[in-house]
DNA sequence: AGCACGCCGACT
DNA sequence: GTCGGCGTGCTC
């Protein structure tokens, strides 16, 4: 067709003005030009160039006057039917913009490949200021437009105008792919040479570093150099030494970069051997596989039944059928174990994609995926928009954990975007997890997923026995620590034994809080509602806000009444981590939490150096729960298990329970079941009992009635409205006129959409950093007219308040 | 969200 | 008499 029109979607715009625009279509760019194509278009009374995304393709325009499209992406940055498909899912779905949509499923990168510039054009213009831009210009040739503004102090309009009057020329370049071009070392003689270097006349290589190299080089063909000074543990001079002797040459190539590609290197293929229970399990995930429909399953797998045996056979069967898949884990640095079996497995087929990837890594993981190169995409939640062709599997692992769910715009949740491009490619949802959210057992208890039980550990371990510890008993015995007697003991007899523990503590730093003894007032962040924890280990110690990361001295005395009687309460990772070490002299004992990992792998070299037994006790806080596999560790503890109890929050005893599983599930071996224990000031707690017995199913249909008889999701939706300010006065009128509002739009246009209005409210920590947030929830089903209703709300009253207030919407927040 | 247009107060 | 405050309204 002829397209003379094109309709397009801007990429910046914010949802208010989020439609269907329509330019013109230069007939250079016709052919480059199709639906799915980003191009820049100018936009505005100045216009400033925006990207935006091709929607439609006509012939004639209603329009009166339309501007015309500038300059068009490459088009390997075009989105795909399913891809255009997903943004308007997205938009429907979350309230975001069709931008905010766009942007999360193109790398970052795509968006720098468009330059502006300037050149001279004919003649110079009166005005003192833009006559020095036009000399400027004529000067130089061409001069990029960001330069242009700032330098000469013009506005995008004015160039605009100097384009008009046909002083300037404007030109849009693409900028050219960054030079990934690296040095490589490659052999410089054959492999035959090589070979006899190496086997036979051994006096010739003198050196064992020399010999180290030359077998890797033999092995890779070529490899970058400081891969192969990494992995052969060589310097840059033994592989110079190489190169002189003309045995080795360095040439510049394109490589792509590739953080996992270590890990891709021993490749292990071997055939997956699974227990009866598993190939039970793999066999009804299988049938549903090949119906090559779209499908859901839930497999249900108690801690150490061998869940990813079963993911992985099935990963594998669906590659053999000429598929692709995604893996989701709930975040990378948890799971390096996950990461690196895969890697070995698929080698080059595998990308994986997280947030800590540099621009260049993610771009190179999505260039590879777009082009076909790889089957298995692993990632964390961003990795569910991996532009695969051809998908026939989506698994999510631990799929009821909350990182799921994005808390940025679009705030979508993962699972809703994999059961739509399962729905797209008729292919299989499998979630998996021992202590399935509410929600998703309720579907499978429904049908509405596959129930997939596996109810052995794996190899005929044991769960091990766990037992509760009542802290109140431990203060009327004069126990002061947060280390029970029973506790102590087990760690002991662990100790002596040689084996291992794993012990979790909800909070890090040292106290939870400072508060005055004598006025009582707690020490809180001046930028955020929450009372700062006191750390010792920082430079000079300290206290934090674990919220903003604002830091202060500890001060000695009290800020508000300078009495100097201040009370430290609560204990943090910091303060058990010293308990411990006083009760167990003679082991050693490794923290684990967000201070003591905040470098690059740190994880890693934290669990590797536990995996090697360099520690007796691991203790930390939620990422020691995940699903690491350490043989020795028999004893895994709670070390307080109230704190994520009592929150206002309908999903703690959930979250609680899941949190307890998890850690219970730690320790037990087929030799010896272990031990678990849990700490607690409310022994009785119905949550904590059931959690001790690992008994999800009567945890579940308990929770469920009370959810039913309160009326919280899975039995309807909840929609939270924050609006937040910095300046509280304007952010309490907003809220009441924002309510107001919501509830007259109800009544009066909305009125047969059943729906219950909460709030305005104080957020649960009202202040964060300088910005005051209040809420509205709203409870009601999701549904075409009632995301209409929140659509409206979105627009008019965003249209209606100030730009010191913003408000934000999400649906069914975490 | 930007940015221009437009209508009122404090300055040369 | 002019410069500049930010309220209102539009963006193909």
């Amino acid at each position: 067709m002829n397209a003379r029109y094109v309709g397009v979607h801007l990429l910046e715009a914010p949802y208010q003005i989020d439609r269907e625009y329509a330019y013109y279509l230069p007939a250079e760019l016709a052919e480059d030009v199709r639906v799915g194509s980003v191009v820049a278009v100018p936009f505005g009374a100045a216009n400033r160039r925006a990207y935006a995304l091709v929607v439609s393709l006509s012939k004639e325009s209603e329009m009166e006057k339309v501007k015309p499209v500038m300059a068009v992406l490459p088009d390997r940055f075009s989105l795909s039917e399913e891809m255009r498909g997903l943004c308007f899912f997205l938009k429907e779905h979350t309230l975001c913009s069709v931008g905010d949509a766009v942007r999360c499923l193109l790398p970052g990168t795509a968006f720098s490949a468009i330059r502006e510039f300037y050149l001279p054009g004919a003649g110079v213009p009166d005005d003192e200021r833009m006559a020095v831009a036009c000399r400027m210009v004529s000067a130089e040739g061409r001069v990029e437009a960001d330069r242009l503004k700032s330098e000469c102090d013009l506005s995008g309009a004015t160039l605009g105008r100097l384009v008009e009057d046909g002083f300037l020329i404007r030109s849009y370049e693409l900028k050219e792919e960054k030079g990934k071009r690296e040095k490589v070392i490659r052999p410089a003689v054959s492999d035959e040479e090589l070979l006899s270097l190496l086997n036979g006349e051994k006096k010739k290589l003198r050196s064992e570093a020399h010999e180290r190299i030359l077998r890797t080089i033999l092995a890779e063909e070529y490899m970058r150099r400081a891969d192969l000074c990494e992995l052969t543990h060589t310097t840059t001079a033994q592989v110079n030494a190489l190169v002189k002797r003309g045995l080795l040459a360095e040439e510049e190539a394109p490589v792509l970069r590739d953080p996992y590609a270590d890990m891709k290197r021993g490749q292990d293929r071997s055939p997956i051997a699974l227990s009866r229970a598993q190939g039970v399990a793999y066999d009804t995930l299988e049938t549903l596989l090949c119906e090559n429909a779209p499908r859901a399953a839930l497999l249900h797998g108690v801690t150490g039944s061998g869940k990813t045996k079963v993911m992985m056979k099935l990963i594998d069967r669906t590659i053999a059928d000429g598929k692709s898949a995604i893996l989701m884990v709930p975040e990378i640095a948890l799971t390096p174990q996950t990461v690196s079996i895969f890697c070995a497995r698929y080698g080059d087929r595998v990308a994986v994609i997280h947030s800590s990837l540099g621009d260049g890594e993610r771009f190179d993981a999505w260039q590879r995926i777009a082009n076909g190169e790889i089957d298995l995409v692993i990632g964390t939640r961003s990795a569910v928009f991996a532009p695969l062709a051809n998908l026939g599997l989506i698994v999510m692992d631990e799929e009821h954990e909350h990182t799921y769910k994005s808390e940025n715009d679009p705030k979508y949740h993962t699972k809703d975007v994999a059961a739509y491009r399962c729905g797209v490619h008729h292919a299989l949802l499998l979630l998996a997890s021992a202590t399935p959210s509410l929600e998703s057992y309720y579907k499978a208890e429904r049908g509405q997923y596959t129930l997939v039980p596996l109810r052995e550990r794996y190899g005929g371990a044991k769960l091990p026995e766990a037992e509760i510890v009542d802290m109140r008993e431990e203060l009327r015995a004069g126990n002061r620590s947060s280390v029970s007697r029973r506790l102590q003991e087990l760690l002991e007899e662990t100790a002596s034994r040689d084996e291992q523990a794993i012990l979790f503590l909800n909070r890090r730093g040292f106290h939870t809080s400072i508060s005055c003894k004598s006025c009582g007032e707690p020490l809180t962040c001046p930028h955020c509602s929450i009372a700062l924890t006191h750390h010792t280990d920082r430079v000079g110690g300290g206290l934090l806000c674990h919220c903003c990361g604002y830091r202060t001295a500890t001060p000695r005395a009290c800020p508000a009444c300078g009495s100097d009687q201040l009370s430290f309460v609560g204990f943090g990772t910091q303060k058990a981590e010293g308990e411990i070490s006083a009760c167990l002299p003679h082991a050693r004992v490794l923290r684990m939490d967000a201070d003591t990992t905040r470098a690059k792998q740190s994880h890693d070299r934290l669990l590797e150096a536990f995996r090697r037994g360099e520690a007796n006790v691991l203790l930390g806080t939620q990422m020691v729960t995940k699903g690491h596999d350490f043989p020795r560790v028999s004893l895994s503890g709670v070390m307080l298990a109230d704190t994520s109890l009592y929150v206002n929050d309908f999903r703690a005893s959930e979250r609680t329970f899941a949190l307890l599983t998890q850690v219970i599930g730690r320790a037990g071996r087929a030799e010896s079941p272990g031990h678990a224990i849990i700490q607690t000031y409310t022994p009785e707690n119905e949550t904590i009992r059931l959690a001790c017995r690992q008994d999800y199913e009567s945890f579940y249909r308990s929770e469920i009635a009370l959810r039913r008889s309160l009326s919280f999701p899975p039995f309807c939706d909840l929609v939270q409205l924050t609006v937040s300010s910095a300046y509280e006065d304007e952010l309490m009128i907003a809220s009441v006129r924002l309510s107001s509002y919501m509830s007259s739009l109800a009544r009066r246009e909305y009125a047969d959409l059943p729906l219950i209005i909460f709030g305005p409210f104080e957020a649960g920590v009202y202040k964060v950093a300088g910005k005051y947030r209040l809420r509205m929830v709203v409870k009601c089903r999701l549904c075409k007219q009632s995301r209409s209703y929140f659509s409206r709300v979105l627009t008019d009253f965003s249209q209606e308040i100030g730009h010191r207030i913003h408000l934000s919407l999400d649906m069914n927040p975490m």
